[in-house]
DNA sequence: TGAGCGGCTGAAACCGGTTACAAAGAAAGG
DNA sequence: CCTTTCTTTGTAACCGGTTTCAGCCGCTCA
């Protein structure tokens, strides 16, 4: 590894020169600054980044808070890939690189109890590696964590938990939005008796696509009885018992609109077993557009969300405030009805 | 943020001391070293990492190398989200992170042709990072790149792809054994005219369950004519086109075995096109079990991968030459055969 | 001609740790 | 009791950058 001071004095120059030439090049001679700018080429100098991180208290990094939630060992995000490939294509274009963050302790916080490992921990680890800010992944654990990371004063961007702090922002989809298409969606298909299937109601984009059926099935002029409105959990299993439920009223839904493809899955398996013919006896429209939702029988129609546009956003937002700007304000990516056998 | 001065004055003992309290513990006296762990637990004294990294030329991070291949838009990798769990989770034991290495001139290495981001950026970023080694996850990109890696002589371990170097090894399942479990099930199940539809030639892991089918094959006194098989690219487009030619044999096969669950489904695919029922007509054995294996009609008999303990394997192998151990032999960890209605 | 000013430059301090080295004190050996 | 050795400690150099500050130079303007 070539150093700044061999540099200097190949050119015969100060080290400080040097240091500018990468930092502020207008305030070098143009002479001076060529000559560097070619030894350096010439030796393919990089700058120490451990060294850089130490002086100026800024490193080239962000935070990647993602810990697996152990109470819900089955929590898969439905679309960590996509979405890192997005993190990860933002960051790069203004040289930052993501830091998947580990605590350490976490075998031991378990132990004790502790659900997601200690919001204090990352914050030091944060300030300890002079990272930039963090992203926060939904786990799928309670919002008390995000809550704590906003408040400690880092920029903060967390997908699809809302949260709020000094310099704490979220990006998610469009939920509300995209609901109320599916409802037009099914409404213009013929559809009036429509139920739908929820998140857990403490989930933000959950309460959102709620908010969005309801307001679009208001908006189309019809009722929304309470026993068509049925709480899962995101998850499959949850999505096949709120199914036979629904199935089991004296007035079922001829349509059913989930707030996640899993659950939408669920919910086929549960009229595949009621013997509904869907779509014809029954209409399905899921959210997310998981890769699974084109290949389960009949196909999935359903909700895409932009899921590497979220990363991108998430990244944006937080490299904004890295770089002294205002706290953007949350984002809502537009999603896009995917219209495929069933509801069709 | 405490420095290590200011714990050094308040313990009235000199920076060196409190220095060696963490990192030689028994060179210091029982009574100062006590004071001082007491005294930077009070203060919750956490050392600065990038000071730290510049000393010592170590940084408590392990790079990860997973640059998504342009020229295969398309490529999602099947297993990323339990890998970086196992990954995450291992290093995490021994206090180490895991950095996602973006190369930011990746847009314009595009720009002039370049397939991967240069092996070369990642090298010096490793250096100037203080990395202690690398994990290479498979992009779907020629192996080419990997070799760069495995040659810089960095600590290095590859996902599924097999490398030799000074300093590197590779982790992947035992695909030789997985295929001969496939075979020897299939032949159970009263099967003697077996096809397989392998992955691309190149593949280390496609490669082996070609083997591996051989070898179970001749092992069990079955003849393998060489249209029964067929090269796919691991994608399902490829395992429906393959399985469409094995049809149209003038004796076709009654089971057939994929290298992957994707072009598995790609199979059932073609078989339902042609009328041919699962599992009465033809059998279909997949390899990898994703999350789709269970959810296709029919539910896909597969070779399920330790996915997670892949990355705890990978993780295990990396930390051993940071730390200064033998080069470890290639790990292949064991597969299980998860029998479901394809192939019953 | 001299004061004032702006542009460049280098010396040196600093970021916060680790560690080589020397010295002091205690213990062991002759 | 003196020498040797070991243990413990502090001083100071060092890791490789950035940045403050002061000084030098050449120019403009009075």
């Amino acid at each position: 590894m070539t150093t700044i001071r061999e540099i200097a004095q190949l050119c015969g120059v100060s080290v400080a020169t040097v240091s500018r030439v990468f930092n502020q090049p207008l305030t070098v001679s143009k002479e001076k600054r060529e000559v560097v700018e070619r030894v350096a080429r010439e030796l393919d100098y990089r700058p120490n980044e451990s060294a850089r991180a130490l002086a100026t208290k800024r490193s080239g990094l962000i935070g990647l808070v993602w810990d697996t939630d152990h109470r819900r060992p089955g929590w898969r995000h439905p679309y960590l890939q996509e979405l890192l490939i997005g993190l990860k294509s933002a960051l790069s274009a203004h040289g930052y690189h993501l830091l998947m963050l580990a605590t350490s302790g976490s075998a031991a916080l378990r132990a004790v109890g502790a659900s997601l490992a200690d919001p204090v921990a990352y914050v030091n680890m944060t300030r300890r590696h002079h990272l930039g800010g963090l992203v926060l992944i939904d786990s799928g654990s309670d919002a008390s964590a995000f809550t704590a990371f906003a408040q400690s004063g880092l920029p903060c961007v967390a997908v699809d938990v809302d949260v709020d702090g000094p310099r704490a922002t979220y990006v998610t989809s469009d939920n509300v939005g995209g609901a109320a298409m599916a409802v037009r969606h099914l409404v213009g298909a013929g559809h009036r008796r429509i139920a739908t299937i929820t998140g857990p109601r403490a989930n933000r984009p959950a309460a959102d696509r709620l908010d969005g059926f309801r307001s679009a099935m208001a908006g189309e002029g019809l009722a929304v009885p309470p026993e068509y409105v049925v709480e899962g959990d995101f998850y499959r299993p949850s999505g096949q018992a709120a199914m036979r439920s629904l199935i089991a009223l004296p007035e079922p839904p001829t349509a059913v609109f989930c707030a996640s493809d899993e659950m939408a899955v669920g919910a086929l398996l549960a009229a595949r077993h009621a013997g509904l013919r869907v779509p014809d006896e029954l209409a399905v429209v899921g959210f997310d557009d998981i890769e699974l939702a084109a290949l389960v029988d009949p196909p999935l129609t359903t909700l895409a969300q932009d899921k590497a546009g979220i990363g991108v956003a998430a990244a944006r937002a937080v490299l904004t405030m890295v770089h002294g700007g205002e706290k953007p304000a949350p984002a809502f990516l537009p999603t896009k009805l995917v219209v495929r056998a069933s509801s069709r």
